[in-house]
DNA sequence: GACAATGCCTAAGTAATTTAGGTATATTTG
DNA sequence: CAAATATACCTAAATTACTTAGGCATTGTC
């Protein structure tokens, strides 16, 4: 995605912007981290689209098709399992933040 | 470490700790870890000391050998390179984090 | 008319981790 | 006091999320 990190946290913010938005296209995803990192993170197709079909065979998401222009978009969509599994990582992802503090910033005495 | 995420922090918690501390062996490191994030994370060892080991090969730390109790602990401390390291992944850490809180945190317009 | 952008995809390679061992001494527990 | 746990180091194989490097087809741009 960037360089070393971040690693596992593709998930998380592919269900966190499908919660947000309510429907997203592949493509859209990638533009979106684009956008909103300031072009710090770029999404590579070999990892987004393997992870959204992994998401899907999960049962996290359902796909809709939609054509635009002779291009057929495929748009992406939270179930309810999906929202449960949406919230765990969130609270995860929480969880990592607070620990990474603890670590990187010592206690003042 | 702990599930999911985290995978790339290491290097940059060890080195954070280093400056920190000042000299720490490998072991005191994962009680270290264990204790700041309240048993969140364990650092396995067999991440940890390839990881040190590495750290060690690239100048980035020295070592030093002393005796305890007929126990041999190896002392790791920052060099001036090491400093320079660990100042450069506190910033790609920081920049971490202002990506994923873009990400994860709408912007109420 | 060529090249970038849009839109989807997969397969091979990479690297940081986990898992699962190994060795040896010190301390605690039943 | 024996057995289990803690301390203290280590490595090798397996796992896994990712990058790299392709492929296909259409649309917009210079």
């Amino acid at each position: 995605m960037a360089k070393k990190l971040y690693r596992g946290a593709l998930t998380t913010i592919i269900l966190a912007l499908l919660k947000e938005r309510g429907e997203l296209y592949g493509y859209e995803i990638v533009q979106e981290v684009k956008q909103r990192t300031e072009g710090e993170w770029t999404i590579t197709e070999g990892a987004l689209y393997p992870a959204l079909h992994k998401l899907e065979g999960a049962g996290h998401v359902t796909v809709a098709y939609r054509d635009y222009k002779n291009r057929t978009r495929k748009y992406y969509r939270l179930t309810e399992q999906g929202r449960a599994e949406e919230a765990n990582l969130q609270t995860e992802m929480e969880s990592f933040l607070q620990s990474m503090h603890a670590l990187l910033n010592p206690k003042w005495t």
